[in-house]
DNA sequence: TACAACGATAAAACAACCTTATCATTTTAT
DNA sequence: ATAAAATGATAAGGTTGTTTTATCGTTGTA
């Protein structure tokens, strides 16, 4: 029904117009003469009108001075597409949405983001955080590109990248017996006032999993928790990096016995590939945490 | 540098899309489906980045999804062009410029050009009117399309078809001895208070051109000229078509000897050719008044 | 009058596109 | 669980389009 235009003969159009001949247009666009005569008269075939007039020179016809500007446009468009199809694809533009475990977001993503925007000036970045199981499910959803988290569970929908590793310790006052110790054994913990929080599951399945079951007490938030351990109210575990420095009468000290870990990593879906952006995002990533 | 896309592939991707499947697609496009399936991978070469994801169904990544309303939106806009030009061609859209003299004008364009709308209803028409040396020069400089005129004089640039014969008698007022005549011999004109008009010079080459010479009146407005007739100031010389019948007191008398006729036709440029519109008025003009 | 430049055309080389036939996977139905 | 059906990918071959080389006819110019 209707005639499908091809871009490339609409260009030796203009080219003809703008360089004022058949020849200085094959010139310019290093094709011979001839392939812009016919592309010219297929072109006219298909729309049923000349659109040069016959006789000798390259001159339009009113029919052709009605197309000319409307080509160039469609042109334009073509190309604007084209260009930004090409940005995106060289990680030029374009946008990431990314979620991370809180203590990732706070501590390792500002100078994070800060050395990946110097890498990518034009990339925008959003940074959700939630928990482990919030950023799972996030990524597995497709609402963010990539997560920074510590192994959930087994997601055959999720590929998970580990990255680094952080050790669980114990989080005290600076006037518990425990402050200036090297290291501890699950066992010395038995008998305080231990407070569970969300990274306190990481104990399950050790031999201090004991722990857990005679804590009174379970507080998600990070502020309640600091707030009771700086009041005295008890001790707590956490990762390492989930230890708030910030907190001049806080201490961290090391499980020794049993160690354990919590695997940091990448999470990004298996089945579904990435927007050019966020694969500029993970091998920077890679690039900065894995080493 | 910048990458070509061709639409049809474009196509291809939204149907694949739209129908949930490469061989949905091709049923819906009569294509066989290993059409789309290297349609689609050449695109993806070409742009550097996979539209579809690998495994099994046919399922966007991210950046298809970023491209897929971007390539609706460059077909849509190719379509429209495609059936704009084709509207164009096929005469149902477009406008038309012509000049007339003004006889052509008031007697002959009211019907024609009501005749021709009802052909062509979305056709636009512009009708100026002038003198014949007018219309040519509109008609040479491209500024309208059509011109409606005597011929004025051979112009290699023009193409003159000839439609009607005018033939050019005397007016007066109906108390005039010339009036209720059936015709006249240029010699009973000689001792008559003629005015000329901007037809008189029909008159030139013939053997009623001696008259001219003793007219003391040249009056180019039609207007001023029928008040002078109808005050009885003198006679004159009008094209039959140019005569104005709607003054009840002129009469026409035609001129026997010489017999003199105007021959009215279309005028075009001779080496430029016509928009679609233009020419389905032309084709509709020599259809109505050429016989 | 001859020359140079222009666009049109014919034939052959080349590239793009589509089809037929077939494969490896995955999904659905029994 | 297994067979059947459907999915998209791939290879080879044919058709169609596009480009080039070579040449022609015309037009404008020296």
């Amino acid at each position: 029904m209707l005639p499908e235009l091809k871009i490339q003969p609409l260009r030796y159009v203009l080219a003809i117009v703008d360089e004022g001949g058949f020849h200085a247009a094959a010139r310019h666009l290093h094709r011979t003469q001839p392939a812009l005569s016919m592309a010219v008269r297929e072109l006219e075939q298909r729309l049923g009108e000349p659109i040069f007039e016959k006789g000798g020179k390259a001159m339009l016809t009113p029919f052709g001075t009605y197309c000319l500007p409307r080509f160039r446009e469609l042109i334009i468009q073509h190309d604007r597409l084209s260009r930004d199809l090409v940005t995106q694809v060289e990680k030029r533009a374009g946008h990431i949405d990314m979620a991370a475990v809180p203590s990732v977001a706070s501590r390792l993503m500002p100078r994070l983001l800060s050395n990946f925007i110097q890498h990518y000036p034009d990339l925008k970045v959003s940074l959700h955080d939630g928990t482990a199981d919030f950023v799972s499910r996030l990524v597995s959803a497709g609402e963010v590109d990539l997560g920074l988290t510590s192994l959930w569970q087994v997601d055959e929908e999720l590929d998970f990248q580990p990255l680094m590793r952080d050790a669980i310790g114990v989080v005290c006052r600076d006037d518990h017996p425990f402050a200036g110790r090297e290291a501890l054994d699950w066992q010395e913990l038995q008998g305080q006032a231990l407070i569970r929080n969300g990274t306190s599951r990481l104990l399950e399945g050790t031999e201090a999993e004991l722990l857990l079951a005679q804590s009174d007490f379970y507080i998600s938030n990070m502020i309640s928790l600091t707030a009771m351990l700086v009041a005295g109210i008890g001790i707590t575990t956490l990762p390492r990096l989930a230890f708030p420095e910030e907190y001049e009468r806080l201490r961290f000290v090391p499980l020794a016995t049993p160690h354990v870990e919590r695997e940091l990593g990448l999470l990004k879906p298996r089945r579904r590939s990435l927007s050019p952006a966020a694969q500029a995002m993970e091998a920077f990533i890679i690039l900065e945490l894995g080493e």
